[in-house]
DNA sequence: TACATACTGGACCGTCCAGTCCAGTATTTC
DNA sequence: GAAATACTGGACTGGACGGTCCAGTATGTA
């Protein structure tokens, strides 16, 4: 039901969206041209190897047996492992936000565009691969800078800027006013990850069923609206 | 301002309190007996670095040159490597959870007493020392699910059920019969967090204020009672 | 004093692994 | 066909590091 898991062929174009720290040398048009193909099958095997057994626990020979193709082409493709680990992030980032406008603005009324909203975001955040990425973007955070304000920007800022626009707009005439758009955004992600996020980060739980997931998303969008309704949101700027 | 960071001496008492997974031999009485501040000095040594490098990024030899010791010594205290980095672990969930209670039973009224927990909540979750911890949590959560269970144990666990003791307790009257008190709990943590856990996770703020977190945890707190009274709380049971 | 154990310092071993080299083969452009 | 480049497979290097060994010294108990 995650969004991405079956898109081997997607790789070419949807690395070419991100800063490309990989492939060495742009070449000459002379010669066998380097092949796309092989390239994706290692930037695959190697999302696969370092999102579930971490960047140190990954050999570069392990992704070579993987992606089916000799260790030299790994190296010919990306300088190094720091390099191929920088570009699967960055390619997973890519891969799980993408450009799509998450919220109807059509819809019927605001809390009923909350709570689908909801739904989607916590089936997206919570997904296995979701948690797995952020897993390795926490443990390099120290050493990897780059790459968290990357994710930032594409993932949850953007998210946020969605959500705060929807939230400004005439859509939710009930909570026009009374508060923030940005401290709404902020606290109805907040109440939906509460009870999730840090389980899931430390693998106490597994993935809770959608039906679940709905429910809550609903619960939260109330709260939400009670809570506007109330003026009882912080300001936007954190 | 943080609890820790001062108390060099309190190791041998403190990692007593915990399941002790380091120390081989209990050894006999006779001869020169093991040396506890060496075995305080090597844990200091090694809490520091692998907090802040992480396990794969920590040598035992710079482990033993920090802790002003032989590398011999070491592993006379520890079996190995991965002994010692458990046994850090659980010394710091002790050190950072200590027996005291949080909740004041006798405060005024429910809210104030929510907020006063709030703060030190926070204070606590969002330390330095505390993040450093969680991450190393996160990143070796696949491989250390008996170290992930203690922590949850002695840390959310046993603070959600002091937490929930308080909201079931005939202290809030106002709150009393409308919803779970542990639904209440979850909720009010979940609200503290939600601006907060991740970014510090990743490294995208550093520790707020402490008046930010005052301000933020008496506003989660109203939030808290409103949503109570209205009978908008999940079910304590996720 | 005798014995047992702890600690030091440094050499040492085995392993793992990132990254390189090379000789040969496959593909593509000119 | 020729030149240029990509790919393979495997051997190889160099360094890092967990863990052990040892000879000598310090420090405790009986």
């Amino acid at each position: 039901m995650t969004a991405p898991a079956d898109d081997r062929r997607a790789f070419p174009t949807a690395a070419a969206a991100v800063p490309d720290a990989g492939s060495p040398s742009p070449a000459s048009s002379r010669g066998r041209p380097p092949d796309p193909e092989r390239r994706a099958r290692i930037l695959h095997a190697a999302a696969d190897l370092f999102l579930d057994q971490g960047f140190a626990h990954t050999s570069m020979d392990r992704i070579a047996q993987a992606a089916g193709v000799s260790k030299q082409t790994v190296y010919a493709h990306f300088h190094s492992k720091e390099d191929l680990y920088r570009a699967v992030i960055a390619h997973k980032i890519a891969e799980y936000f993408p450009e799509e406008q998450v919220l109807t603005a059509s819809a019927q009324d605001a809390e009923r565009a909350l709570a689908q909203f909801g739904s989607r975001f916590l089936a997206l955040v919570l997904s296995d691969d979701s948690i797995a990425m952020l897993r390795r973007l926490i443990e390099s955070a120290e050493r990897e800078r780059r790459l968290v304000h990357l994710f930032d920007e594409e993932g949850p800022e953007r998210i946020l800027a969605e959500l705060t626009a929807f939230c400004a707009s005439g859509c939710c005439a009930v909570i026009e006013g009374r508060c923030r758009p940005r401290g709404l955004a902020e606290l109805l992600t907040g109440l939906l990850l509460g009870p999730y996020l840090l389980r899931r980060l430390l693998g106490l739980i597994a993935m809770p069923p959608a039906a679940e997931l709905d429910r809550h998303a609903r619960l939260c969008a109330r709260q939400t609206m009670v809570l506007a309704e109330h003026g009882l949101v912080a300001p936007g700027d954190r």
